[in-house]
DNA sequence: ATGGTGGTTCAACCA
């Protein structure tokens, strides 16, 4: 089962790159972030004509997640517990099948919090205290779990090219990491740091200052597996090239491949 | 220290 996640930034501005990326990668589960798109604008019929079943989790301007799968998917589920009056659409779930094997699927966009020392960062914080308490639940049911997204965190110094750029910035604050690895610690795989120990793998490139041509990236888009599914990993990487398109996202496409 | 770019919606917000 090949699993994708990808902050498209924008589902009209890059169905193109979607549809020509789903034919090349042909991943079975993709899940989207920033699709800024409520679930009505969302251009479903022209994934379904490449085979994918479409279930949306939209905003309208901001925000907004979508998981399409060509494998039987169930339980689709909508926000993240524990936010009683977050308006904002960041997560959702679904049971993605393939014959034998049943993974609970997590398409998720991690607050940025920037900047910091505002309720937006107060917000990032009480957010991954959530998706905690979440994380805890799921594994606890000891099936494959696979929480995917843009979790807007650096974990470490080597998942940048200039980590002193990063000081000051919500991504790499000590509190942001330090729930990243409360996270990680419950019994999840960071899938792409386990199949690339080394530098130099980054997820995102500021459209500013030149960073793709500097290659001046950052790792912050994760893949994170229970037990249960890193049982299965076979292989996980960034499809890099993708940023290189014409007018693309800022952040690449991450994969991961269980058997 | 500032501004550099881009998407969405419509002057401003978010990243």
């Amino acid at each position: 089962m090949k699993i994708v996640t990808w902050n498209i930034n924008g589902v009209k501005a890059r169905l193109d790159h979607a549809l020509i990326y789903l034919r090349e990668s042909k991943p079975d589960v993709i899940g989207f972030q920033e699709i800024k798109s409520v679930d009505e604008g969302f251009p479903a019929e022209a994934f379904e004509d490449l085979g994918y079943k479409v279930a949306t989790h939209g905003q309208k301007g901001f925000n907004g997640v979508a998981i399409l799968s060509r494998l039987p998917m169930e339980d689709v589920t909508r926000g993240l517990p524990g936010g009683d009056g977050d308006e904002q659409s960041r997560y959702m779930e679904a049971t993605v099948i393939d014959g034998t094997l049943a993974v609970r699927f997590a398409t998720l966009y991690l607050p940025n919090g920037n900047p910091i020392g505002t309720d937006k960062f107060t917000y990032k914080l009480a957010w991954m205290e959530r998706l905690t308490a979440h994380a805890r639940k799921l594994l606890a049911t000891e099936m494959p779990v696979v929480l995917a997204g843009d979790y807007n965190v650096i974990p470490e110094p080597v998942d940048a090219k200039r980590p002193a750029a990063w000081t000051n910035d919500a991504l790499f604050q000590p509190e942001s990491r330090a729930m990243l690895r409360r996270i990680e610690a419950l019994g999840l795989t960071d899938a792409v740091r386990a199949c690339h120990p080394g530098p130099g793998v980054y997820t995102f490139w500021d459209y500013q200052a030149g960073a793709w041509q500097k290659d001046d990236g950052i790792r912050i888009d994760h893949i994170l597996l229970s037990p249960q599914a890193a049982d299965h990993l076979q292989a996980a990487g960034v499809d890099k090239h993708i940023r290189g398109w014409e007018k693309p996202s800022d952040h690449a496409p991450v994969w991961v491949e269980l058997g």
